[in-house]
DNA sequence: CATGCACCTTGTAGTCACTACAGGGTCAAG
DNA sequence: CTTGACCCTGTAGTGACTACAAGGTGCATG
């Protein structure tokens, strides 16, 4: 299959594709006599692997590890399960900062009695020290 | 006040005040004989008003907007609170997002018996075709 | 056979919001 | 007079792509 329908079969953006193999996730592709990229069943199953942990939110650089443990079959799966626990980690973090965040937007926006600037609750909030300007 | 005091005094690094200064969210403070920064209470508190949004999690751009805004007075104070409400619907997409996320994670980890790769379910759930390698 | 069009190629530069130097200058204390 | 903390400008790097520019390939249609 060429670049496009690996693209298609795989939500990827061709230049997404070609970035992945520059940067080492997908190994380098045959090409056919007119220079384009050919690929096999592998580099979709691989591609996959790399979307569906990116969906995941994992890194590139997590993902390369990840790649690199798959390929060890017979290797414990702990490293895999640390990798993993990290991120979620990661993401559970991420989801309190938000929650928060989310919480202190709702009320500020709440305040507003949409009169003019000069008494604008919104921008009073993001101006601890007074009015601004 | 010199950018570092500036700096300290609104937890940010010198080269981030530097960086406002350059993308013109903050205006050019004066020199000292030195060639120094010097900076009075205005910048302060605008520092202030550009660290506070980022905080709540506004783009460098919306924060260029409501700067724009808040010198406007005695306008209506409609636009702004735009600006807010479509920020917090990006906040709770994202929220919506990670939340679902962190349970598909929670998932595939507590799926995890850690014996060998060969059979590790969480290299299995990143692999929708099937086993990977 | 020529033409058009979709698809492919390489390479470079841009995104966002900083961060990290390199290579120097300034200032106050000891 | 030297040390050390601070400051200056400018450039390059981060992550994970995205967006071209400038050109080549492959196939269908006239």
């Amino acid at each position: 299959m060429t670049i496009g329908s690996l693209a298609k079969a795989t939500q990827t953006r061709v230049e997404t594709v070609r970035w992945y193999e520059k940067v080492g996730l997908l190994p380098l592709p045959a090409r056919s006599s007119g220079n384009y990229r050919l690929y096999g069943p592998e580099h979709l199953r691989r591609l996959s692997f790399i979307r569906r942990g990116r969906a995941l939110g994992f890194t590139v650089e997590q993902i390369r590890d990840l790649l690199a443990l798959a390929d060890e079959r017979e290797r414990s799966c702990g490293e895999v399960d640390t990798i993993a626990r990290a991120h979620l980690a990661d993401v559970e973090r991420k989801l309190a900062d938000l929650t928060r965040l989310a919480s202190e937007l709702r009320e500020v926006i709440g305040q507003c009695g949409c009169g003019s600037v000069a008494d604008c609750r919104i921008i009073e909030a993001l101006s601890p020290l007074g009015e601004p300007a």
